[in-house]
DNA sequence: CACAAAGCCGAACGTACGTTCGATTGGCAA
DNA sequence: TTGCCAATCGAACGTACGTTCGGCTTTGTG
């Protein structure tokens, strides 16, 4: 789904094992894959992509330093790897969820509490997204210059319902509406512990009611009545 | 002012001209230093403080690699004089302005106003500061990271002064309130093109209006009482 | 069994980096 | 003038990095 480039290799259509597939084989090439590639993601997230350097990677997931490169071919293409598939499962995390809701409100509850409720569960991951967006270049930046950009646009237009259906008045510069929220979950990679702090659950509510009423009472004090969804 | 730390050297008073002190050879001291420094957030603010490699430095700055360490005795020192300069505009920025004021919301629009001013001004640095945080290790970290706590002390007192008088009764988590405030902001440097969107004077007003009163239309439609400004 | 391929490794290669060294220059003070 | 010291530089040093090479071991297949 990814490839028609001329290059190769990511994804699990790798180059290595072709012709033989015995499930056996196969299952250790992705489980390896997928546990150097998570503990990648864990040193990177912690001392960043430029200093966590191949060989501790390679200690870090036990294997040696040459053999990493059976995996993926550059130190790039596995931050590729790794921000590629974190980003696809945001994206098709949220596509899924919001299946079947039709109300601008809910799709926009929906909308953070999927990312509230994905960054809290894969930290490092998307702390290694948010903050090395422009460590790749050529091909693989765009790459996923293109999934964030959907995802972008897809969160874009729940904004925008939102905004025509009960904000028709206001003049707001929708980019800025939309960056500020972007802002405001993007910025939790510097701060959040779901341990230590309230539930992903109640973190996105919150953030939610932050978005659409702000954080000063109403008109009485508590009880939002938009928030029952109604029809 | 900054020093009692056993090493030396950050802030104007550097260990080089000690004795003499003639004006002119003074000036050009501290202008060349300047001049090195802000070539050298333009370069990190770009590439990223990794890979800004110091020849990169040298060249841009018009010096030689090895007349850089007669300014600093090493990259990350020039990192930390980079940031705590910035950090310590940004709060002395910060403190004057809201000097006189004494109104709780009054004092919010003043430091969103002033942090998005300072940054629409010095993207550059402001960049390196909220890009690089992790960079710097030992005494220099713990340095920034006192500043950046006081700025946080302030913003936060701000942030529990306008809850406090204006909305006593909501369960907001006071933390997750005022870091979502700060995702916000610092997201800027991810985004925002002064020469290309709405002025700075406009995206704070409008930040301070969503964080009050978030993105819906309250009861009728325009008209936010406490608030005068629009664009 | 034989043998090809996958998986994996120790060792090395070339390079780019941060830093240091030794020397030269230029301007002020005695 | 002489001497000193800040300022600057070209050149080098040591190191850590990403990557590659050649070969070993294991495994599934004919």
């Amino acid at each position: 789904m990814i490839s028609h480039k001329p290059e190769q290799v990511f994804g699990r259509d790798a180059g290595q094992p072709h012709s033989n597939r015995t499930s056996d084989n196969r299952e250790t090439y992705d489980e390896r894959l997928n546990h150097i590639l998570k503990v990648a993601t864990v040193l990177i997230a912690q001392v960043g992509y430029e200093k966590a350097s191949m060989r501790a990677v390679a200690k870090a997931a036990g294997v040696s330093l040459a053999g990493l490169y059976h995996y993926f071919d550059s130190k790039e293409k596995m931050l590729f790897l790794i921000q590629f598939r974190a980003f696809t499962a945001l994206l098709n995390n949220l596509r899924e969820k919001l299946h079947g809701i039709d109300d601008a409100l809910e799709q926009l509850r929906v909308m953070v509490k999927s990312h509230v409720g994905y960054f809290a569960a894969n930290m490092a991951a998307l702390k290694t997204c948010s903050h090395e967006l422009d460590s790749l270049t050529g091909t693989a930046y765009d790459e996923t210059r293109r999934i964030r950009r959907e995802y972008y646009d897809l969160a874009s237009a729940i904004v925008a319902r939102v905004l025509d259906e009960h904000a028709p008045n206001n003049a707001f510069d929708r980019h800025v509406t939309t960056m500020s929220l972007f802002g405001s979950l993007n910025w939790l990679y510097r701060w959040y512990d779901p341990k230590r702090v309230c539930s992903p659950t109640a973190l996105a509510n919150q953030m939610v009611q932050q978005f659409l009423r702000g954080v000063i009472d109403a008109a009485p004090a508590k009880s939002q009545p938009e928030f029952t969804t109604p029809a």
